[in-house]
DNA sequence: GTAAAGGTTACAGTCACTGGAAGGTCAAGT
DNA sequence: ACTTGACCTTCCAGTGACTGTAACCTTTAC
């Protein structure tokens, strides 16, 4: 199949498919005479594999890992336990830090009365704080 | 004062000065004969703003319209409130989507009970879901 | 014949910096 | 006078994960 199909079944765009080869997180597929890439049934499972860890945020180098672990047979499940618990504590940081900072904006947002810019309280608390 | 000394004081780091100088976020200062940036105590001021806008993880567009705000006494206030407000939305759909990923990724963590990486629940579920 | 749709490559831009090269300046110590 | 080291300058390239654009070629339909 060519690559707009490959890119609709897939769901990923067409210039992400390029990119991911350009990597080389994607393998070359081979080429027909007139040079369109054409890929296989397989190539669909991976790609699909790819974005549903996107969609999970995974980093690019973590998703090669994966990729790479899951097309060795003799690699180890371990791995793949590992790269998700990073990314479940990563996740879980970025909650805390985005909690406070949640915080400290509302905290801003409540307080200006002012219609007067020199007596905007936000911009007060942002200065002095 | 010299840039590294306001850099210290400000607690950014002096590449991130000469930056905010070149995409107009910072005024040009005065040089010295040397060639050296000389600035002002209203600088240290300005800087720290910045600073503390950034930590509230606004962005560099944002802060200049707050900067300018600030500097035009004629300007109402609305403008910065509807800004912070912006941003206080934004935080709080990416906790939305980040809740909604932690889930996903907690499901998939606690899945797998296999060694061999063929019968790995996670990688399944990765392909197939 | 021609126009639209889809393929190719290569380069630039995004955001907010950061790193590094190559060179000028300054202050202190020998 | 000389050297050393810290600090200053500019400019260019890299980060992540794409996206936009340009210029060009191929296929397909009318």
């Amino acid at each position: 199949m060519k690559i707009s199909e490959l890119a609709s079944i897939a769901q990923v765009s067409v210039k992400t498919i390029r990119y991911y080869e350009q990597i080389g997180l994607l393998s070359a597929p081979i080429r027909a005479s007139n040079g369109y890439r054409h890929y296989q049934e397989k190539d669909i499972e991976t790609l699909v594999f790819i974005r549903r860890c996107r969609e999970l945020n995974i980093g690019l180098d973590d998703i090669k890992r994966l990729v790479d672990t899951q097309q060795d047979p003799k690699s180890s499940c371990a791995l793949v336990d590992n790269i998700i618990a990073e990314q479940l504590a990563r996740i879980q940081q970025t909650q805390r830090e985005l909690a406070l900072l949640e915080q400290s904006l509302a905290a801003l947002a409540s307080c200006c009365q002012s219609q007067q810019i020199q007596d905007c309280s936000i911009l007060q608390t942002l200065k002095s704080s």
